[in-house]
DNA sequence: CAAGTATATGAATCCCGCT
DNA sequence: GAGCGGGATTCATATACTT
């Protein structure tokens, strides 16, 4: 675990999500918001696990430099296995009353579902993230949608001051320059997302990619805490979120 | 079974889903599209099976006088096994390549996938049905959706000829005086799914309820066999499904 | 007739108290 | 204690109604 940027609201780390939410402590955080790698696509193992992410996710017309991405390998019973074991750390570091959001495909979905009930959380329900403009297929329905499987830790309580969110959002993907990470997810999405958390709250991020979790958390006044296992990518998420924190003058900028 | 309509193009009948599916051929039917009572509601089981469908579904502000029904009490194990039984019958009755739909809010969509692909249906994704107008509720979530599990017979192969499809809609539940089902699917939104179907093709719908499936059906070209265990419901989808014939020209209005 | 206003309702959920 | 049932709560929409 390898602390790489460290502001009185931000702490990001670089490292494996499963030995770096092992080294934080216990019930400090409001609301683990997780984008895993959905290892996914693909009718049978075999077609999972010989594609590079790039190659199952990325269409062939865009010969795009996006860089590819580790941990996307996994069969259906290992994913399982797998998001038990990091739902349940997640579990241990979030406060009572504390929340969990996981994005996934339909095609994860009920793994997604067990594995977060098997890691003891409440699971309270879906939020459907509609993506407008998605492949259509002849004579079939078009998968135009990802998912959240959200729950609890524990009861929820009557929440008198929180807003009501709806249980459907319907934003585009990031396209061309706006993106910097093959899965990366829209900013205006998490920032309404984020709004099921307090002002001030802390969201954990375990897989945060290019950081768009960490920006909208800035961005809306919260606390954020991200892990990100490529160096890389995580020094990239740094920069972003840096850049947020000066916007909303919570920071200088840096002068080269 | 107890056969109640028989037109050219319309085939009703009153009794158990199970029993009656076991009786109709096999290699007849085109696509299955089905509404079980979701046996949910509730975080327990304790709430799930103790109030009536009417008790869990409607708010208590509301004092109408929709017909409670009946089968809606099965826990999540027994949902399971109950709907891989119903699944399997239908897929002895569906054509190589014929669909499978199945309508499931968010806590039984899991179980739902895991039963469809028991019986031997291939899962071929989820379709949303976003409801505009739903419940609110602070500091959380709302569950605006409900969701198709959907699936084929074997392969699907290329339609070249079909239409594209889209993976969500949006479309508001039937009020007031449109509605005489508690659970009942908005019309619009069935003659959009049934176009996953050819012209002519035969729609089976073992839980007709109200037969809103039968009068999409009807409307848009399509051969229709429904099953319903309340022979006051059966009686109500009939007259339902006649009056959307005689829309259409298929028959002649029934003089009193 | 168009635009603004009032009203009704939801495949819920939570809390509390009684058995 | 655990199970069961009653009552309060919530606001975005659709619909009805008024100006």
């Amino acid at each position: 675990m390898t602390l790489i940027y460290n502001s009185p609201q931000v702490q990001l780390h670089t490292g494996d999500a499963l030995l770096t939410l092992r080294d934080l402590p216990a019930d400090s955080v409001d609301a683990v918001i997780a984008d895993p790698p959905y290892s996914s696509g693909g009718i049978s193992a075999a077609e999972r696990s010989s594609k590079t992410a790039r190659g199952k996710y990325v269409s062939t017309s865009a010969h795009h430099t996006l860089a590819d991405f580790e941990g996307d390998q996994r069969d259906q019973r290992s994913y399982a296995y797998w998001s038990t074991l990091y739902l349940t750390e997640a579990l241990r570091l979030t406060k009572p009353r504390g929340l969990v959001l996981v994005f996934t495909d339909w095609r994860q979905l009920p793994v997604t579902s067990d594995a977060l009930q098997a890691a003891g959380w409440v699971w309270r329900g879906l939020v459907v993230w509609h993506k407008p403009g998605a492949r259509p297929h002849k004579g079939r329905f078009a998968n135009g949608a990802e998912y959240l499987v959200w729950g609890s830790n524990g009861h929820l309580g009557a929440q008198p001051e929180a807003p009501c969110l709806p249980g459907v959002y319907s934003v585009a993907s990031p396209r061309g320059d706006e993106r910097v990470h093959i899965t990366q997810k829209p900013l205006l999405l998490l920032r309404q997302l984020i709004g099921i958390t307090t002002p001030g709250a802390v969201v954990l991020d375990p897989f945060m990619g290019s950081g768009t979790t960490g920006v909208a958390a800035v961005l809306e006044g919260r606390r954020f805490i991200g892990i990100e296992k490529s160096p890389d990518m995580a020094a990239l998420a740094r920069d972003r979120i840096i850049e947020a924190e000066v916007l909303v003058g919570r920071r200088e900028a840096v002068t080269p």
